[in-house]
DNA sequence: TCCCAGGGTGTGG
DNA sequence: CCACACCATGGG
């Protein structure tokens, strides 16, 4: 069992649209990631994570960052709504996911609302993933990236896929000839990384901002999306329209935290805190 | 029936 | 460079 003292509330870390494969389950949470499992809860002040694979979950729950470094940087900005959002949501973390499971699950993520992208990816995984049990339950894992370029764009769009099952399989294609390799992706810069994500069909700017963030931990990175967009122009008075205009606006802002302050103003503009 | 959802592609100006 | 139609799908 770990525990931790400080800065992770899973509620808000989970459902605050970073990440698709939890379950809610007794005080707390399943959490799956690749093919192994976590039940995670939040009892008193602490956070307990329950699993076979401590090492792999304190990774993937990041806890070795300094979160309130990463807080008190913020405050630095002076911007007084960007200030409270990361007070209120203090308890977020960016998780380190797997980086193939973040490169489909948000190519998934476009034009599509978070409980579909849930429900396509949990019959994906379903219907196409290893099956492996915690604590006397079967979970399924994330299907591979060779079995995802092997079922036909009909299977693929059982799941719900619509237009987007092309970019599953050619994506999957791919990384099974080792034309994307996520080893050699992760030596690039972050804006070489987003470069050569744009160059893959089906991931636009938002979504490489997304991958880069989630997948491979770029805090440099800051995806816009319609949420974004309402921040932009409720929050900061923005009166650019052009997406990557407004991603480079916060890039600018925010730097190194960008990822951070986006998970934290998304999250609390979807709760209505501002 | 139209609008929206953690948008992107392709075409035309 | 920008604008715009179109792309599946399901919920409101």
């Amino acid at each position: 069992m770990i525990t931790v003292e400080n800065y992770l509330d899973f509620k808000d870390t989970l459902s605050c649209g970073q990440v698709f494969r939890y379950f809610p389950k007794d005080l707390g949470y399943i959490v799956i990631s690749g093919d192994k499992c976590a039940y995670v809860y939040n009892k008193g002040n602490k956070a307990y994570i329950d699993t076979d694979n401590e090492p792999y979950f304190e990774n993937y729950f990041d806890l070795s960052k300094d979160y309130a470094k990463i807080i008190k940087d913020i405050a630095l900005t002076n911007i007084p709504k960007v200030i409270a959002v990361s007070q209120k949501y203090s308890g977020i973390r960016i998780l380190k996911q797997e980086k193939e499971e973040a490169f489909f699950s948000f190519i998934i993520s476009q034009n599509n609302n978070i409980p579909r992208i849930k429900s396509i990816i949990e019959k994906l995984s379903v219907n196409y993933g290893k099956k492996f049990d915690f604590r006397g339950d079967s979970y399924y894992a994330f299907p591979t990236a060779k079995v995802l370029s092997q079922l036909t764009i009909e299977q693929l769009q059982s799941t719900g896929l619509g237009y987007r099952a092309p970019y599953i399989k050619e994506s999957a294609q791919k990384i099974l000839s080792g034309e994307i390799d996520f080893c050699n992706l992760d030596k690039l810069s972050t804006v070489d990384l987003k470069l050569a994500l744009l160059k893959i069909k089906g991931i636009g700017d938002k979504v490489a901002n997304c991958i880069t963030l989630f997948g491979f931990n770029r805090s440099d990175s800051f995806p816009v999306d319609t949420w974004i967009e309402k921040i932009y122009r409720e929050d900061f008075n923005g009166t650019l329209s052009a997406r990557a205009k407004i991603n480079q606006y916060f890039l600018d802002l925010f730097k190194e935290n960008s990822g951070y302050v986006q998970q934290y103003l998304f999250y609390a503009k979807r709760e209505g805190y501002i």
